[in-house]
DNA sequence: CACAGTTTCGGAAACGTTTCCAACACCTCC
DNA sequence: GGAGGTGTTGGAAACGTTTCCGAAACTGTG
């Protein structure tokens, strides 16, 4: 018998049971079932409890389409990213999945690239009545694009990314630009170089946070301001590493490197492994970020919250949703971490 | 003048158009603008472009509640993954992604841990009356969530995974497990350890794929059959740091490694440089994946196209919503990559 | 018991699209 | 001209839920 029950209850999920079988079987009708379902007042605790258990019984779930029709919200969020294979996106999904999820919100992923994508997306937003809010990670969006997202007239929060016209979630760049920076100055190192990186999908990349940070405090603190030492290339590890081929074939390389990320910073130590050098006995090497590999690489990095940006991001929208008071822009804080690719210059 | 008319615009936007509105300005009835905006027969040309004209200078966009509520397709897809911040499945979501995007899916994102998240979404599988489609991603799923899940009464393909009753896309994982271990053995090597992953949110891995070529191998080939040789750790570099580092205290260290994935091949890539030896010349290493960071540490490895996994298994998934054939089991070939950290087994 | 206030309940309209089928218009052939 | 076939069009019903508002039921007080 309790196979047939089984069977009778996977059949019964292929026929989509409605919420007119649920009011019959409880033996009252779609409004007070439709209270009961959505802990909506107005029900008596009894009643309540009755429809909630014929509604376990039947295995019903609401039909979303009927529901957003009819009273207007989706209870999905749109997530919209540059790309999806790098680290960092991915550790800022799990922070908003786990959120949205926790809330009872379905994500919906947008990669929007460069081209008829991007186009099509910034145009005539087609997301607008799919969705009840939208979360932009780290695209670097430009102010006529910023400006029409928010005709879309549904809730915005960024995240990783710039100023925007809308709440912002974000670690002070700026400030772990200082910490990196400030660390191998403390060192006693002068001759500090800066691996930035660029969008390769982005038409402008102004110098701002962690580079603006390297070129503040070369001024600030003294340091040689030789241009050859700012070095701007697209992030990958690859690019990483010529540009510190480049730094290695300076008449004077420099005795320590800042990267703007850990990966460009991976990349950078393997040129110095490839020339025979060693940090920090030779040259000392801070990234940002600490990517999951930089703890294997003793790599000093600064350490910024990544799936805190996308729980918090997402926690500023449903709070939105909700009516509650929204901060306009959080800055997370972030930390130096020392490890082995940081120590005194060499001396002479 | 053109301040003004971009404000109309923007405000028009604000207030969603409907199709009634459509419908009146171009002066034909709902069935038509209906027919004419989805490429349907039985509406003259000339009324066509009318109508599509008018949309367009609407911006008017489809209420997706009401045409999924009328018409019964949600044309959205369900991605269901392990896992987000791990580079495979970033890797297989811009396939996906990119394939649906073309195809005019909208993408719904969930991330199936383990406990109450994955025991709500199997049970009463509440994304069932919302996507068309379900891609299910490396999920090591049992037969009881396997046969669970067909009762979706929607379309599925799973990748990267096992054995399921959908069709399903993966790589030939025996024979990546073949080529490397192949490659070792041609090599000259006889005592070859294997770091083998197994999933920390699994409560079971059974010897399979690239492991159970490893095993077979031993036994084929007349290589060491020492069990100390065949670590299993989770996968993590620095969980592949701790395997070499326990292979490194054998009395008798290996003369090469396979690890079961790239990420695991680069901690133990550290852990061999920490103990002051090197590769090839003192023991070599082969990974499996072609992850991003390999090309810049110089790892041999076994390739596979994750990207067009997830392209096929999207592509796969659209041909069965349309009604075509589908293949029911789709297997990628990998690719053999030598780089400098394999070479033949030091004399002595 | 009567009255006032509160809580609960139910019917019907609304939401915005899709699609079936009847009606009409037009064309071709005998 | 009439019959038959083809193409186009439009009205209305359906989809499954939510919510407004009137009616009924219940509770407490004098």
């Amino acid at each position: 018998m309790a196979k047939r029950t089984k069977n009778d209850e996977l059949a019964q999920l292929a026929r989509n049971v409605n919420m007119a079988d649920v009011a019959r079987a409880a033996g009252v009708s779609m409004a007070t079932t439709s209270r009961a379902l959505n802990d909506q007042p107005g029900v008596a605790p009894a009643t309540r409890e009755r429809v909630l258990e014929v509604a376990r019984q039947h295995a019903y779930v609401v039909s979303p389409a009927a529901s957003t029709l009819s009273g207007g919200a989706t209870r999905r969020i749109a997530v919209v990213v540059p790309h999806l294979s790098r680290w960092f996106f991915g550790e800022v999904l799990e922070g908003i999945d786990a959120t949205l999820r926790g809330a009872g919100y379905d994500l919906m992923l947008y990669r929007v690239g460069e081209g008829a994508d991007r186009d099509s997306f910034f145009e005539l937003l087609p997301a607008r009545r799919k969705v009840d809010g939208v979360l932009v990670v780290g695209i670097p969006a430009s102010e006529a694009e910023q400006e029409r997202l928010t005709t879309m007239g549904v809730q915005i929060v960024a995240a990783g990314g710039q100023v925007a016209p809308y709440p912002t979630v974000s670690i002070d760049d700026h400030g772990a630009g200082r910490q990196a920076v400030n660390h191998l100055v403390n060192l006693g190192h002068r001759r500090i170089a800066m691996i930035d990186a660029i969008d390769p999908n982005a038409s402008h990349w102004p110098v701002a946070g962690r580079a603006l940070a390297f070129t503040e405090a070369r001024e600030e603190r003294d340091l040689d301001p030789d241009p050859e030492l700012f070095q701007r290339v697209p992030w990958s590890a690859r690019h990483g590493a010529e540009a510190m081929a480049a730094l290695l074939a300076l008449d004077e390389p420099p005795t320590a490197v800042l990267a703007h990320s850990d990966e460009l910073a991976i990349g950078a130590l393997h040129t110095i492994r490839r020339a025979g050098l060693d940090t920090p006995r030779d040259i000392s090497v801070v990234g940002i970020d600490d990517h999951p590999l930089s703890e294997e690489l003793d790599l000093t990095t600064v350490r910024q919250d990544v799936r805190e940006q996308g729980r918090l991001a997402a926690r500023m929208l449903l709070d939105g949703l909700a009516g509650l008071d929204q901060a306009p822009w959080t800055v997370l804080p972030t930390r130096l971490v020392i490890r082995g690719t940081t120590g005194r210059p060499r001396q002479g």
